[in-house]
RNA sequence: CGGGAUGUGGCGCAGUUGGUUAGCGUGCUGGUCUGGGGGACCAGAGGCCGUGAGUUCGAGUCUCACCAUCCCGACCA
């Protein structure tokens, strides 16, 4: 399978590409820029999205499913949306196909044009705009607090397999307020809820902040995100969390009448995170050996294999695992127990070690005579004998353990990554090495166009409520009262 | 859409100034020995050499066109 990759050091993007594919996540698709994700890949998004799901529900959201398509006529309706949009639109013009006249093949049947195009949801907002429109007249229809799970078309021009694919599988929520703060509330909740996702279980620190006008979504009055540095030193967005204002409201016309018969517009936010957190987990933590992933949402938690050499040995193993498989499970713990007979040990240990499996249990004669296995742990590829007593409590520990290390591995790693700078010659310089810049910025799109152009390096997020102090532009030397975080991104 | 590169068994590649039977590694099938870090040997299966047109006695190899993929830019979660 997997025998020579490069190392990170050697070419990082190849590294990523060479470990997505054989680490069995996904492979690209006869579709350009389309991915097939595979089982492996998929139990891991499916993790995800089972931990977030429960977030959002825990948190008064439902789910709901809108339309794939969407009427033309809809994008238009908010201007800043349908720019931000417009360029990486699919579109339906026709319902169907036709046998060709030379017999050979099929092509569109030019009378099936259809009145008005369809738009392949490049996001939803507008059409559930327009739903919800028929949902709200009264404050008493308020809050709406819905998510949906669902994909998404963006034509980009250049595709990575989890990061940038032109379909990609998504959340994203759509919520409707009474008042402009219940809005904000719930938009900085649901970001803190992403942030809280991605320490906790996916292991990776991020900042939480706000966008610069240039990199809001388009149609927001703020946009809220959270940015992960990735080992080669650049961020990348890992979900956003949009305060809409009324802005959708007035495009599609959506009021209600308050507690005081006033008719007003509806406060709205949208969020969502997408299988680029999959892109997110891969470069975090993985190595030159492979894939490493954090236990909370690895497929395979524990996998045991068995080391013998007659058929009565592996029977032999294989009483006294299922005790241990048994009280594992009962812990929650997901087991793989590998008693195939076509593969040896060795490989093995290279395929488990390479999809980035957290435990590794071999157990062989030896253990047998000696009531002990051999347990490897993946993060940091030391081995130890444990004697098999108490061995599903050790295991857990085992796993909190290296999900606590992940985490404090990719935290410092950050950490000696985020440099102060005051000077324009030191943030070209520090813009190479990698990592989070913090420095002041004079508050212009203008300066942060020209800082873009230059360096490649954009502004990730401006801190909330962090780093505020008199200073000067990093690039024009006029005033500024906070420091904002840059960095090359994905 | 610009610049660069590449299309040859499933995957990764070699194939000389055109020359007849297109190889190698890996993977695959069967077998024997094996088994605590990707095992060894034996025997097999598997190719319209990206597509189309041309040059030639003869094209994987030369010419042209097209298609596809990858990398670098402009666009982006």
């Amino acid at each position: 399978m997997a025998k020579d990759f490069p190392t990170r050091e050697e070419n990082y993007s190849q590294w990523y590409n060479d470990l997505v594919i054989k680490a069995d996540l996904a492979e690209s698709s006869a579709v350009r820029g389309c991915m097939v994700i595979k089982p492996y890949g998929y139990s891991i998004w499916e993790k995800m999205q089972a931990a977030l799901d429960k977030m959002f529900k825990e948190t008064g959201h439902q789910n709901a499913y809108f339309p794939l398509f969407i009427p033309k006529s809809f994008f238009n309706r908010e201007a800043n949306h349908v720019e931000g949009f417009a360029k990486e639109c699919a579109v339906v013009t026709h319902y169907r196909l036709k046998n060709s006249p030379d017999g050979k093949g099929i092509e569109v049947d030019e009378d099936a044009k259809l009145e008005e195009e369809l738009i392949v949801r490049p996001t939803s907002e507008t059409i559930i705009w327009d739903t919800y429109k028929k949902w709200i007249q009264s404050y008493r229809d308020l809050p709406i607090l819905i998510n949906q799970w669902a994909n998404v078309v963006r034509w980009e021009m250049r595709t990575r397999l989890f990061l940038r694919t032109t379909e990609f599988l998504w959340q994203e929520g759509h919520t409707a307020h009474e008042t402009k703060e219940e809005a904000i509330k719930e938009t900085e909740q649901m970001l803190n809820i992403y942030a809280e996702f991605a320490e906790n279980w996916m292991a990776i620190p991020v900042l939480k902040g706000t966008k610069s006008p240039n990199e809001r979504f388009a149609g927001a009055i703020e946009t809220y995100c959270i940015e992960a540095l990735m080992q080669d030193g650049k961020a990348l967005q890992a979900g956003t969390s949009h305060f809409l204002g009324q802005n959708f409201a007035k495009a599609f016309d959506v009021k209600f009448l308050s507690k005081e018969n006033k008719l007003e517009y509806v406060w709205a936010t949208s969020w969502g995170v997408s299988t680029r957190l999959m892109g997110a987990i891969i470069m975090a933590h993985s190595d030159d050996k492979g894939l490493v992933l954090p236990p909370k949402l690895a497929p395979i938690q524990v996998a045991i294999v068995p080391i013998y050499r007659k058929e009565e040995q592996l029977e032999q193993i294989t009483e006294k695992v299922k005790p241990i498989i048994e009280a594992l499970t009962k812990r929650g713990i997901r087991v793989k127990y590998d008693d195939r007979n076509t593969y040896k040990p060795g490989w093995k240990f290279s395929e488990y070690e390479f999809k980035g499996v957290p435990v590794r249990m071999a157990i062989g004669p030896r253990d047998l005579e000696n009531n002990t296995v051999e347990i490897a742990r993946r993060d940091t590829l030391e081995k130890d004998i444990l004697q098999i007593t108490d061995i599903d409590l050790k295991i857990e520990h085992l796993l909190e353990k290296i999900q606590d290390n992940l985490y404090q591995k990719a935290l410092s790693f950050r950490e000696d990554n985020t440099f102060k700078v005051d000077t324009w010659d030191e943030f070209k310089k520090v813009v190479e090495k990698g990592g989070f810049i913090l420095a002041h910025w004079d508050g212009t799109a203008e300066t942060e166009q020209k800082i873009k152009d230059e360096t490649k390096a954009t502004i990730r997020a401006i801190p909330l409520n962090e780093y505020f102090e008199e200073g000067k532009c990093i690039l024009t030397g006029k005033p500024s009262k906070q420091r904002v975080y840059f960095a090359k991104a994905y």
